[in-house]
DNA sequence: GAGAAGCGGATAGCGTGCATCCGCTTCAAC
DNA sequence: GTTGAAGCGGATGCACGCTATCCGCTTCTC
């Protein structure tokens, strides 16, 4: 017989059925995981966690890029109808506002979506949906600009920025306090508002917290 | 002969001439590699900045942590008296902004004095220098809270948060646009004020800086 | 010029993650 | 039931990067 290579992709639906029960498995473990920890999730703890070895995993999906596709179709879609959302808002502002907070919390709930959503184009998959958000962003960014809300010399980018920042943060802090990064958001958004709101602060941490946080954003250090 | 272990550290100063000026090559190479990318540089990397093998590094310091206690003796001590200085303010608020700026600054070109600082008391060293800055730091709090500087509901933890936001921003971005991680500082410390301050943001960043940026944010992707 | 002190860098050990291979099990068509 | 293809598991190999050691050779110093 042809030892045909391990990850030769029998078409779906001509799977049998324990393959395709097997096969569902792991996608919903490569969700949950890449949700919680990112990307950098490995196949093989994939494979544990779905209760399959390695193998099959490799036999289903070629490589990385063909499992994050398949975990992360769903999420994308999602982000995709959040910008749209926004894009509707009467003022711009307010729908700058929804935008970046709907966006961080798809984003922070989802650490892999924010691997490809923020990953610069380093990841192909995805990069057509960034486009979309990207140009509601623009869109609102210009708007609310016209509108007065925005301080000067905001640009588009300081909202990439941003995203970063506080997406970095949450990776940090969910484990700890999963709503911490609201409080940052909250004094960032302000900080580029042509008249800062002060509303109170939220989500303030405790001592304990933030020392938890830091331990875990310094990495177990040696 | 007793084969006397490599790192068994012969006194100082009863160091042979040769030896004695490897040790500060060494020393040297380790605050520059040190400064410029954290604490994460390995020993092999070091010994051949500094032109000598590896074995004459561990014959001089035992662990990392020796290598870097020489290393980051002096910038520590840079802070503690940035600290101080800024507990001299005559306006609190004031003397938060110049003890965030200088802290930030310091933290932002020594990588590596970023990783013991901020690093939660996971190495041991420097401790007793960040317990000065964070109580200098409670006492401008307070005292700028009293004077009405200070946006309600604002913690003494925020700013350590703050000062892991950006030095973490400015860590990936330093080598693309160095002073960067200043606009962001000022957002947020506006954000910190009671009445804001709304001056022209400083370092906009053009849109291929901010790519550029994002991509070094993501890390090499796979 | 002798011997202690110092040197370099090959090498071993370890941890992590990707990818493959192959003997065994399970399914399903007959 | 039988049988052969499809599927399975996970040990295994590879590559990488870091720490730490060892030992034959060189250099300094008296």
């Amino acid at each position: 017989m042809t030892p045909r290579p391990d990850h030769e992709p029998a078409r779906r639906g001509t799977l049998r059925r324990d393959a395709e029960r097997n096969r569902d498995r792991i996608v919903r473990a490569a969700q949950e995981l890449f949700a919680e920890r990112g990307l950098a999730v490995g196949f093989n703890e994939v494979a544990h966690h779905a209760g399959v070895g390695v193998g099959t995993v490799y036999r289903r999906f070629a490589d990385k890029e063909e499992l994050i596709h398949a975990a992360l179709a769903e999420p994308l879609g999602e982000l995709a109808e959040a910008a749209r959302r926004a894009g509707e808002a009467e003022r711009a502002w307010d729908g700058l506002e929804l935008l970046l907070g709907s966006i961080t919390e798809l984003l922070v709930d989802n650490l892999g979506l924010r691997d490809v959503a923020l990953g610069g184009g380093g990841w192909r998959l995805g990069r057509s949906t960034v486009e979309r958000v990207a140009d509601v962003l623009r869109y609102l960014l210009d708007r609310a600009r016209a509108e007065g809300d925005l301080r000067d010399g905001v640009a588009g980018d300081d909202v990439m920025m941003i995203l970063w920042l506080v997406t970095d943060l949450a990776q940090h802090s969910v484990q700890v306090r999963p709503r911490l990064y609201r409080r940052y958001l909250q004094v960032l958004l302000d900080g580029l508002r042509a008249a800062p709101d002060r509303a109170p602060l939220v989500e303030e941490p405790t001592e304990q917290q933030v020392l938890a946080i830091c331990r875990r954003w310094a990495g177990a250090p040696l």
